[in-house]
DNA sequence: GCAATTTAATTCAGGAGTCAAAATAAAATT
DNA sequence: AATTTTATTTTGACTCCTGAATTAAATTGC
């Protein structure tokens, strides 16, 4: 039976009945995966199509070996011709996701139905690099990924690849990274070519937003923003059951709003950015007037001390989570009065410094918008496990698979 | 013929082929009034449908009187068959757009073809008031404008109506509006039962982005963004052809957007909002301190002496419009980074002060930006006539009424 | 144990919408 | 007048989908 709450399944969860014109084969083949497991007729009720069309749509899909009966139905209870239902035949594909990074890369192996089937890492320099380094580096990531697995190349439909920077996924172009050093790289085509696998690029952040569209926090949401802080602060966000990538593009670039004229230095050259208050080079920029001593750690090192000095009551370190805390809550205050998003989701791999998003910034953030009807913009924290990011890029191989496949 | 250049009919101009799941007898008919008058081979060519579907679709829209030939084809050359051209036909049916503001409310009178065939104008307090008392006005409006064109209320299939606030297009109520002493009135429902004709009620800076895309500089344009500056900063958005109204329908609110952690008080009561740096009464509170003397005079006029001052060198007022400018630059910076639209459009009815967007301010709205492989997001100036607003809104109704009649 | 009931899935005869290609129409050229 | 060119209409077919009737497989009641 096909289940609201149920968190099988993955891709996202139609709310509505059917939306637009896409190939209701396309549709029904989503809506199984979506469900992870459902019955013809639950497919022809919420879709809002006949029974009749289901047979011959599922049956096409059947023998086409992308949906397959689930054999065991040890049914619970009710009276009639018991449902027999259906789901995505996994060997019907494999694509890799990719997380391309500065310090780690990593990827996984997902059947078409979403199931994660191995994970790899590959350590690379923390520093820009050319991206013929990084091609290589992919390379053998793929490599391991694959040797774990027991696959070859020639087994994988496509590669999805998040990376930081400004990423067109239309043309797979690379404006600029923070792991790379040349600017409008043609990193799309040169992977391709290297791997020899249809490859798909996008922004991280974008990555980290179809995560929770397919898998997380944002199934079954049609509308809502996705905002993390890493080493810079990202965004993304789905509108209509979609990922918006902007008018022309190129993404949604958060970080480099700006929130102060003539304000702090960013990474990026300019002044005022929300980055340059909230990520963390900001935090440590500052940490070492608040405690005071050289400072001759990481980067990482740092936070960890001014975190641990704040929690211990340390008021200049406070003073800066709470300053960062304020800045985010603008910045998500401007989120909501441009997009109006049912939900905004903090989500990354490792959202920790709790001060940044804690009560009183919340509420400030919604005392900073317009005041509505309706309560103010839910924030959820959501911090993932380790693959999430990857995942997420194998979602946008998934996407394009099953478009390419089924679509028009 | 149909010709790109052109610029009678109106409506969204098709950039590129056929679009979505539109049923192609209303595609039809838009690109017929998108393009003012074109024979039945070019909407086959444009649209990319087959002739033989144009004629059973146009023979369908004559015979119900949507669409009708032109008489006079006098060609100027060429061989073959001459090409009949088609138009809208005029008398299909009338609607009107309304402006609802502080000091004057105005209307138009408009057929299906979107040809202005009256206009009329309603002065009223200029103070807040309740909306009762707006919704008589608005009747007194209607009256004054059918009177002038000789037609009876029956004769008008809709109203659309914009007004500044926060207003939910989709139900017709105004959550909040600076010209009403309510809060979340339902002055769409109100209006309908008053003057006995469907009503569409939606933001006045989107009714105005509706008056680019369908008569001004958005024609043929998908991806764009319009602010505006008056007593406050509004902003639309265009995305793909269609107006963009935020996922949960309440609009864009650029001019409460923060600029400024604890800045400049704004009308909304918070503190930093985009507005209280750029909008006129933002200027009129510096201007008493520039001009060193008395504030008696009224809002505009003393806008009107300070930008005299301005041009003549006064220091400190030059001073006030340059901030305000630079300040719209951020703003306008912010939009970039966020839509990534293909062009910002300033327009409105009366966009004077040109020290706001003066060559150095556009120009540091570039440089705020992240510099891209492709030229910097042209921003146009475009001011218009009186009757912009209400043309906009009666868009907002034709476009209403055209999707009620031929869609699905 | 056997009908009656209930729910699931399939079959099949259309219907709406569209297209491709042939036929027709109306002009300019030869 | 025949030919060429371009615009429009006609025609038959095809695709996708629906809706009603039918078949399938279970439970319930007697």
């Amino acid at each position: 039976m096909y289940d609201e709450a149920d968190d099988s399944g993955c891709g996202p969860r139609p709310s509505g009945p059917r939306s637009e014109a896409q190939p209701l084969r396309q549709q029904v083949f989503e809506f199984v995966r979506a469900a992870g497991q459902a019955p013809r007729m639950d497919v022809a009720r919420l879709l809002e199509i006949s029974p009749g069309s289901v047979t011959s749509l599922t049956s096409d899909l059947i023998a086409s070996g992308f949906l397959e009966e689930v054999e065991s139905a040890p049914r619970e209870a009710g009276r009639g011709r018991p449902p027999v239902a259906l789901q995505v035949a996994g060997q019907a594909g494999l694509v890799v996701g990719m997380k391309l990074a500065d310090r780690m890369h990593s990827a996984v192996l997902v059947d078409m139905a979403g199931r994660m089937l191995a994970e790899a890492e590959e350590p690379c320099g923390g520093r820009r690099q050319s991206y013929g380094v990084t091609v290589d580096e992919a390379d053998r990531l793929l490599t391991t990924l694959l040797d774990r697995a027991g696959r070859q190349r020639g087994d994988i439909s496509a590669i999805g690849v998040g990376l930081p920077g400004i990423v067109d996924a239309a043309t797979g172009i690379v404006a600029w990274s923070p792991i790379l050093t040349e600017t409008d790289a043609d990193l799309g085509l040169c992977l391709r070519d290297h791997l020899g696998v249809p490859v798909h690029l996008d922004n991280d952040a974008n990555v980290l937003t179809l995560a929770e569209l397919w898998f997380g926090a944002g199934r079954g949401m049609s509308d809502f923003a996705v905002v993390t802080i890493e080493h810079g602060v990202g965004m993304g966000l789905v509108l209509g059951g979609e990922l918006f990538r902007g008018a022309q593009g190129l993404g949604i670039e958060l970080g480099h709003t700006k929130v102060h004229l003539d304000g702090a230095l960013c990474r990026c050259g300019r002044r005022g950015c929300l980055e340059a208050y909230v990520a963390d080079y900001a935090l440590v920029r500052e940490a070492a007037t608040a405690l005071d001593r050289e400072m001759t750690e990481g980067a990482s090192a740092i936070l960890e001390h001014l975190y641990a000095e704040a929690k211990n009551g340390h008021g200049a370190a406070q003073a800066i989570f709470r300053r960062a805390g304020r800045y985010l809550a603008l910045g998500l205050s401007n989120v909501v009065q441009l997009f109006d998003p049912t939900k905004i989701l903090l989500s990354g791999e490792r959202l920790r410094y709790d001060y940044l998003y804690a009560e009183e910034a919340m509420a400030e953030m919604a005392q900073m918008s317009l005041p509505l009807s309706r309560p103010p913009v839910p924030v959820e924290i959501h911090a993932w496990g380790d693959w999430v990011w990857a995942r997420g890029a194998a979602a946008l191989a998934l996407d394009a698979v099953t478009a390419d496949r089924l679509g028009r």
